[in-house]
DNA sequence: AACAAGTTCAACCGCTGTCGC
DNA sequence: TGCGACAGCGGTTGAACTTGT
């Protein structure tokens, strides 16, 4: 036995909204403020699931949204963050002021994509298409390479800094990531993701100024406090300077991360400023 | 003018994470 | 601890519109 569907189908509108629903659904926000969406539709007079209001409010009367059409340098930071984030359309619409999920994601799919191929840069990868067919085998997933790891030739090297603290957590080597996300391709970008259990919000920032990274499990051993403290410290880094995106915060190196519900940290969980 | 093919984008669907009981 | 309710997310759909023949 499933769930229980959020609202009674077949006494709802469906398909696109009139005029009359917008009024409605626009003037009961305004007095009552946006509240429980499930609630809302009968409160405000509308045949519609909440889902839907929820959509149509968000996507479309919202009155700070931006309307028209995208201008090059939103054109030019929805493919930045693309490659920093990939199909993340809620965290990148959230670094674009007046532009919803939605938007970015139709926006993408049908210009953006499209331009890219046309130059022949895979969308997906943000890498030259030949290239990309190359070195398929090696990438993964949109992933961030540090500063660090593109200097440090030895294996001594990465090895002592694995070791810091007595680590159990490692970060992926440089060579299974042929940096999805290079200088050249963002320049402008000043990127500034950190990496901070709950208890340390307080100081984190001051520690550590650009630490962008993905942490694995080695084993499956657990990663204490202290592990994610030394992350912090090591500050690996990557630094996209002057456009001020700025994803600082909490990744799910809380309790996900140490109760390993995940492998691969979820940038979902991503809070951004 | 009529039709087909292509494109756009608003809206829906199903899934996931979180919260409260 | 398990379950249901809910909000939110990303993928997909299909009606409306545009362009080509």
């Amino acid at each position: 036995m499933g769930r229980s569907p959020c609202c009674e189908k077949e006494h709802m509108n469906k398909g696109a909204w009139t005029k009359e629903e917008d009024e409605r659904l626009v003037s009961y926000i305004k007095s009552h403020g946006e509240g429980c969406w499930r609630s809302l539709p009968r409160a405000a007079g509308l045949l519609r699931c909440g889902k839907s209001c929820r959509l149509r409010w968000i996507n479309y009367l919202r009155p700070d949204l931006k309307r028209g059409n995208f201008t090059r340098d939103e054109d030019e930071l929805i493919i930045k963050l693309h490659s920093l984030l990939g199909n993340k359309w809620s965290l990148i619409a959230a670094r674009l002021p007046g532009r919803t999920d939605n938007e970015i994601k139709n926006y993408w799919n049908t210009h953006i994509k499209r331009k890219l191929l046309s130059k022949g840069i895979d969308p997906s990868t943000h890498r030259a298409i030949n290239e990309a067919k190359t070195e398929e085998k090696f990438v993964k997933d949109v992933s961030f390479v540090s500063k660090f790891e593109k200097t440090e030739k030895s294996e001594d090297q990465k090895q002592s800094r694995k070791n810091l603290n007595g680590l159990s957590c490692k970060e992926e080597i440089v060579e299974y990531y042929p940096v999805v996300v290079e200088e050249e391709m963002c320049t402008d970008l000043n990127l500034e993701l950190k990496i901070s259990p709950p208890w340390q919000k307080q100081n984190h920032k001051e520690r550590s100024p650009y630490t962008a990274s993905r942490f694995y499990m080695e084993n499956g051993t657990e990663c204490s406090s202290e592990t994610a403290k030394c992350q912090t410290e090591d500050s690996s880094s990557i630094s996209y300077s002057s456009s001020s995106v700025d994803i600082s915060s909490s990744i799910g190196v809380g309790y996900d991360f140490l109760g390993l519900k995940t492998r691969v940290l979820d940038f979902r969980s991503l809070e951004m400023k």
